[in-house]
DNA sequence: GTCTATACTTCGATAGAC
DNA sequence: GTCTATCGAAGTATAGAC
């Protein structure tokens, strides 16, 4: 079908839409979840996908570039799926909800240790985050403007950052089995919430 | 002078006070921090000490010990300055100041990536933590009594895991190039504290 | 599109001489 | 305590046949 790619350099380069280079990402991001980004290697992705370690060379030119695509398509993913979400929330506790949930976060913080030192990744992860920031941001001034935000509240901007950085810390903790303050906070917040929002229960 | 251990297994093994095995970790804990945990294999390490690959088996036997000891010691000093400083709060400003500070962030992060798939150093990663978050406790709860913390503010446990996840996210976000949002967090954190605690402007 | 074959590098780890 | 020597495994990547 598609036809293969013709790089600058003479190498061959597999179609974006094959059903093998979805298997491909598909057995990557398996590993990565399972075993962390050190474990993906072009044998272990190619044997996890039952197929011969030089197809992933055929489809990604670098193992960088394999960590991209999957990125990309993970992310894509959830961009959409999460705006669904958003769009359907009608209160800062169904905000609230969404953003403490830990599917995903494993896998985000496994991509932001690899973009610590690969500037490709960084940027890219950085774009996405912006995204997501601005489509956050939108949701908690819709609700907030739907309850008329009180003037002793913070702005929506920091709403945003003040919940993304608990849930980070309460899944991140979690995951690593520490949990004191745990319930105290996860309280604390239900409390905060009905008090600016009551409508939300 | 400090002779060498007999292990279970026939394997000689460096004494842990040795010249050579503190280089070896300064080195490791160099290139972890420059360009991530994958980069830390014998030969590098090695090679950055000035030594033979060798000598990193001669005091570690493999290289998760390697990673632990470079985790323990640089741990137990932290712990060490942190208490320190702690010690010499007067206010929840200064707690804030101690908490944003990025020196140390990036190490931790690198380890909590690697943690996240051998158990080994995820449990001293999680006592280290729990310490840890101890100490910021009694700092904090020692500060909030003496302003006399009012009704309506949160328990000590919660400002701690606030204080953490806000300042975790920054750090993270800083690292990756995404800012937005920062400023004006940082100055609703400064107004909110002033508010709760007027004496430590 | 997938295969065989292969070049080359780096890795962790060990044995034993000095 | 440090060295030489070495093993076997795994890594990335490429060329070229089918």
């Amino acid at each position: 079908m598609a036809s293969t790619i013709k790089t600058a350099s003479t190498r061959r380069l597999g179609a974006p839409d094959s059903r093998t280079r979805g298997l491909l990402l598909d057995a990557a991001e398996q590993l990565m979840l399972e075993e962390g980004y050190a474990a993906v290697s072009s044998r272990r992705v190619a044997s996890r996908a039952g197929l011969k370690p030089q197809l992933v060379h055929y489809y990604f030119r670098t193992m960088d570039d394999l960590f991209l695509a999957v990125y990309r398509r993970s992310a894509e993913h959830n961009l959409e799926r999460y705006a669904a979400a958003l769009a359907s929330a009608r209160s800062l506790q169904e905000l609230w909800k969404l953003v403490i949930d830990p599917g995903g976060t494993a896998f985000v913080m496994e991509f932001v240790a690899l973009a610590n030192h690969r500037k490709a990744i960084r940027t890219e992860i950085a774009r996405h985050a912006e995204r997501f920031r601005q489509m956050q941001l939108d949701a908690v001034a819709r609700v907030l403007h739907g309850c008329g935000s009180p003037a002793n509240s913070c702005p929506p901007v920091v709403a945003v950052l003040l919940m993304t950085g608990l849930s980070q810390v309460l899944v991140l903790e979690k995951a690593l089995g520490i949990t004191s303050g745990h319930d105290e906070t996860l309280a604390f917040v239900e409390r905060c919430l009905r008090d600016l929002n009551p409508s939300g229960a």
